[in-house]
DNA sequence: CTCATATCTTGACGCTGTTAAGTTTGTGGC
DNA sequence: GCCACAAACTTAACAGCGTCAAGATATGAG
């Protein structure tokens, strides 16, 4: 069944309801943000009934989920690609999942916010679990190897929990994703609005980022490869 | 009027309803996220009818502002604590800060999400955005200080937007300000949940912030010291 | 005491997500 | 080709939501 989507709005039957419905979550997503988001308009869009996504989604947080699945595989591929290219041209390699990351939050904020919005979603579905370890996976990869440890590969999926328990590359990890995810989530959500509100002022903060942000992360991962091992805050006496 | 608040329950008048409400709020917040928050729930909670609240704070999202104003002094409070606490004891200022800003999302999940979230707040609101300068403010004294400049104690209040168009220290500033808030968001909204999963495992995630992912940053921050002005990402030909 | 005013309640509106039951459509077995 | 079945969708209904208008009640100033 579905197999031809040119059903259309005419019939009784929409032909792709699915994607239909994660097109239009996302649309209104991305317009009127988190708060604005309804179910019901969503389908409204679609041209169907509200009861009828309860089919494909079993209910809002179903439909939502899938799109935080989307949304982890974007980053992952955007990701590898980003990987793909430096290694292409020479350029660095962690320097370009950075900026990556933020690209796919500024191309796609809807999917963005679902990801890391605080929305609730079905955090025990199995595609869901395995899109976020895969996406999380290639930032511990580039991290580690940034960072000089020669990575083997290890599937995450079979890593026993709680994850990088006693992985003396943890703090680089968080670091690195503390400082991307910081930026992108903020500027996101409008919170460095104040920065921006010239013609072309996201621009420059994405500017900014990519010269100047991704370089002090860089300098700071650098640093911890001639020092091995955990490294001390050298203003507490721990 | 409502200056003696045994009023209580029995009453016709609430006598600290405002107050009443805004507790009520933050305990949803805390307990059931952003999703299970409630106008009607809060007002349950506080006794009241569902529409009581709106003689005091106008409307949901004027309730929300309120709080998000709380909120941001929270996060200056904290601060400008730690900056006393650190030149007492001799640490060090920004890192004192940053752990602040940690512990304020840490105690106050339910104001902190409010602030952050992406509810929408009554952005235009004059209280909110002297909250939001004051609390940055200190974030860019800090940083500033950090940096070696002298800080002349500007107010923000009377810049021009866009705040730092052309400040050569944004790049810190913002790269601090990101570090901090997202690790902080990262950890309040579990997506760190991972790494969290045996007992204490949030507290070992804190000690690893304080004692490293600080540490990074304030290295990353006095390499900006020894060469003053924009950092230019050395990977890229910008 | 009187009465204006601030505070809270009641009742209603349209909206929401979700469910149950019924209707239409496509498909595989024959 | 036909038919039964399953999938896809609709309609109708439910409780709960935010908000508003109108009415009730308590407070404090005169």
């Amino acid at each position: 069944m579905a197999k031809d989507k040119t059903l259309g709005r005419g019939s009784y039957h929409h032909g792709d309801l699915r994607q239909a419905m994660i097109e239009a979550a996302e649309a209104v997503l991305a317009e009127k943000g988190v708060g604005g988001f309804t179910l019901r308009e969503c389908a409204r869009r679609a041209g169907v009934s509200p009861a009828a996504p309860a089919h494909h989604f079993g209910n809002l947080v179903g439909l939502l989920t899938v799109i935080a699945t989307l949304g982890f595989d974007d980053l992952s591929e955007a990701m590898e690609a980003a990987v793909a290219e430096a290694i292409r041209s020479g350029g660095d390699r962690l320097a370009a999942i950075c900026e990556a990351y933020l690209a796919v939050a500024l191309a796609r904020p809807g999917r963005f916010r679902v990801v890391f919005g605080r929305l609730g979603l079905k955090n025990e579905d199995e595609n869901l679990r395995r899109a976020g370890i895969r996406a999380f996976g290639i930032l511990v990869r580039e991290t580690k190897l940034a960072l000089g440890r020669q990575t083997e590969g290890e599937d995450l999926l079979t890593r026993p929990l709680p994850l990088f328990a006693d992985d003396p590359d943890l703090a680089a990890i968080l670091f690195v994703w503390s400082v991307t995810h910081g930026f992108s989530t903020m500027l996101i959500d409008g919170q460095l609005g104040p920065f921006e509100m010239q013609p072309s002022g996201r621009e420059r903060l994405c500017e900014l980022y990519s010269k100047q942000l991704v370089g002090l992360l860089l300098a700071a991962v650098r640093q911890m490869t001639a020092r091995p091992g955990p490294l001390a805050n050298p203003c507490r006496h721990g």
